[in-house]
DNA sequence: AGAACGGGGCTTTTT
DNA sequence: GCCCCGTTCT
């Protein structure tokens, strides 16, 4: 037989196999997705006849897509050239530039990254003279991007009360009008505008799709509606669509990815056929076992179980732990222990549900001096100085683009301050145009004085000179920039450690720039842009040292490690439960179960959980009970070390630990809560009941006084729903109040 | 123009 | 505890 099918199981056989036609493939952790999916296009090259450029791998991360590429190049050596491999957002904004005629856009449009967007609807809302108190930005800006995921106006959705629907909408069209005359698009526009075009355009959508003969999506349960959408339009010659996933790890709900995608796949296209991939390489049976005690508690997802010709392997280790500097102590003494029996660190990972988490065992490590990295957290094209070498660029290319020029119109300050600025904005709104040509507006109006409009001038004149000279190879217009606007000099005069990074981060930069120009013929600047845009973090990792790898359960999705520690196994951490939350949303716990699901299937060989009785996060003491995720488990494959709840209470899940809330101290009068003596108020007697009960009357500090409407034991402090006499009602941590 | 202060908020994170 | 934001102070 031939290669591409070698060690390869039978149900992977048979989706690498499938012929044409739609194809969804349930894959489980760790069993062997992406082997499937290269394996699959691999086949299609080569035995198939299909031409690699009409064929369309699409991905969510650009990590994905380069380690596809790269598996590829190996299965098809020289054979893969001109395959289509990219992230949606990557691959919608190349579309649109090349159809942007046919789709009315200009086509050299910047891309609005998260940030920029949030700057521009602050903008658009103080023009509007929006309270951003009542309405935080924050929160509109994911109405709007909503909205697109969906495919809706911000003015036809449903969800929203009618208020707040219509200062959303009204401040929706600024938005987007602003945005259209600064030539931008955000990143939910990248898809939302695609899939317009593509759905009223026949021709163009016949043209795009008949480009592409097969068309293969990972992480289909990831996907959002826009996104359904989209690869409905890219398949809609064809019908040759492959999509692979997993339901039981969609962990990313709060940002609009929709399991139903996966699960309906079949409503959408009846005849598709189904493939399972059940058998996993990747852990112990034990660890199996444990993982699916926890999936499988999960109601409507597709009926799989993953199995292992592995051996049992070890059990699962449960420690108990007092606080949350304990249970720091105690991972890394498990990493030194297991450092000592030959493991490599980088065998290690440290999992937590939010990165706040992180601290104390930064702490710890720090101090017992054990080598870690922390994955997540600044991203490079993150940093201030890389923003705004990148915010001239875009300038240079673009002047309209109003969000950039603000970024760099003062820095390194030139005398243009807040008043000239805030002028400025309001000569633009005015009449209508960007700030950039209300500075050359300025001159005729009396706001203005000469010395204002001099240094307006200066500044612009600096960007003419420097955009004749944008043609220049991409790493010298990066360094020509930098010189000639002061901006390295202003770095160079600042001399702390901090600016000294600062400098090597730009030259990294412009190195870079270099790199782009290399490898890609006819750079342009956009394009060096665009990849800018679109690229989370420098993969530029440095490897010369094997270290204990720390990061959320979330990022680690998709990796692996012999031995992971999942910290933080308490009720209200995780399963995680805001601040005025109940934390008993069925769906939110679900999503939590699959998280859980996510973590606990890292592990190849050794799985440590922990959880801690109190925990100080926030601010706050947090009392904790073990997590049900931990009380799921079965027994035959678990040792506890520490407190072991009694088999009555893992029954029950019932909390532990309950403390008093009446019996705290009080707070000295004018001054703020002291540091609390936690032992001093915590009951932990088994028995000890609330004194807290529907109806009570009680007192917030903030909201006054009000009745309990609904107790919620399943965490410590317990939450409560409170009617306070103004009418309201919240959601509170029973610590919070006093009797009264 | 830039430091210094105070308030409020706080999951997860890619593109 | 820490970060971000806006405002005020120097």
């Amino acid at each position: 037989m031939w290669r591409v099918l070698d060690g390869l199981n039978e149900p992977q056989q048979e989706a690498v196999l499938y012929g044409d036609g739609p194809l969804v493939v349930f894959a489980g952790a760790g069993s062997g997705k992406t082997r499937v999916i290269t394996h699959r296009v691999a086949h299609l090259i080569r035995e198939r006849d299909v031409a690699p450029w009409r064929i369309l791998a699409v991905t969510f991360t650009n990590k994905a897509a380069g380690e596809m590429r790269e598996r590829l190049a190996q299965l098809v050596p020289g054979g893969s050239r001109g395959l289509v491999v990219g992230t949606f957002h990557a691959m919608c904004a190349r579309l649109l530039r090349k159809h942007s005629e046919a789709i009315g856009i200009r086509r050299d449009f910047t891309i609005y990254d998260d940030a920029d967007q949030q700057a521009l609807l602050k903008r658009v809302m103080r023009d509007l003279d929006v309270d951003t108190k009542r309405f935080p930005p924050r929160q509109i800006s994911q109405t709007i991007q909503r909205a697109k995921q969906e495919m809706q106006e911000v003015a036809d959705r449903d969800d929203l009360s009618g208020y707040y629907k219509d200062v959303a909408a009204k401040v929706a069209d600024e938005y987007e009008s602003r945005k259209e005359r600064a030539g931008a698009m955000d990143f939910g526009d990248l898809i939302y505008r695609l899939v317009l075009a593509l759905e009223k355009d026949d021709e163009l959508r016949k043209e795009v799709s008949g480009r592409f003969r097969h068309i293969l999506v990972d992480e289909f349960q990831d996907t959002n509606h826009s996104q359904l959408r989209l690869v409905h339009a890219l398949a809609s010659v064809h019908g040759n669509l492959t999509v692979v996933g997993d339901d039981d790890q969609s962990i990313y709900r709060w940002r609009g990815a929709d399991r139903r995608n996966i699960l309906d796949f079949r409503k959408s296209y009846p005849s598709a056929h189904i493939v399972k991939l059940e058998q996993n390489y990747r852990s112990s049976a034990r660890i199996l076992r444990a993982a699916h005690a926890v999936i499988s508690r999960n109601t409507d997802r597709e009926p799989k179980e993953l199995w292992t010709e592995k051996a049992a392997g070890e059990r699962i280790f449960v420690v108990g732990t007092e606080d949350e500097r304990q249970e720091a102590q105690l991972v890394v003494r498990g990493v030194e222990e297991l450092r000592a029996k030959g493991e490599p660190l980088d065998s290690i990972a440290v999992l937590y549900r939010i990165n706040a988490q992180s601290r104390v065992i930064e702490e710890r490590l720090l101090a017992e001096d054990i080598p870690y990295r922390i994955v997540g957290g600044v991203r490079f094209y993150d940093r201030a100085e890389i923003k705004d070498l990148l915010a001239y660029l875009r300038v240079l290319m673009n002047p309209a683009d109003d969000v950039s020029l603000l970024r760099i119109l003062n820095k390194p300050t030139r005398g243009i301050g807040k008043t000239t600025i805030s002028r400025l904005l309001d000569l633009a709104a005015e009449t209508g145009v960007g700030v950039w040509d209300a500075m050359e507006a300025a001159h005729k109006d009396g706001r203005f004085s000469k010395g204002v409009v001099r240094k307006l001038d200066a500044f612009r004149r600096l960007m003419e000179k420097l955009q004749e000279r944008a043609t220049l190879p991409l790493p010298d217009l990066g360094g020509l920039v930098l010189d000639e606007t002061g901006y390295l000099a202003m770095l160079k005069a600042e001399n702390t450690p901090e600016s000294d990074a600062r400098q090597q981060n730009l030259a990294e930069l412009v190195g870079s720039m270099g790199e782009f120009d290399a490898r890609t013929e006819n750079a342009t600047l956009t394009q060096f842009l665009e990849e800018v845009t679109l690229q989370s973090a420098i993969d530029a990792e440095d490897m010369e040292e094997a270290r204990v790898t720390l990061m959320t359960v979330h990022s680690a999705k998709g990796l692996e490690f012999p031995t992971v520690m999942v910290t933080g196994m308490e009720e209200g951490m995780f399963p995680f439960v805001r601040q005025g939350n109940m934390g008993e949303d069925p769906e939110e716990l679900a999503e939590e179960r699959r998280l859980a699901y996510v973590a606990y299937t890292r592990a190849e060989d050794r799985l440590i959980l922990s959880y801690a009785r109190m925990r100080r996060i926030f601010n706050r003491v947090e009392v904790g009970t073990p997590s049900r995720f931990v009380l799921d488990l079965p027994e035959e494959d678990t040792t506890w070390i520490g407190d072991r709840p009694s088999r009555a209470r893992r029954a029950s899940a019932a909390p532990a630990y309950r403390p008093d809330p009446w019996d705290m101290p009080q707070a000295p009068p004018k001054r703020k809560r002291p540091p609390r003596e936690v032992d001093s108020y915590i009951d932990y007697s088994e028995g000890s009941d609330l004194g807290i009960v529907e109806g009570t009357r009680v007192w917030h500090p903030k909201f006054g006084h009000g009745r309990v409407t609904e107790v919620r034991h399943g965490m410590v402090p317990p939450r409560v729903a409170v009617r306070f006499e103004d009418g309201r009602t919240k959601v509170i941590q029973s610590d919070r109040l006093e009797p009264g």
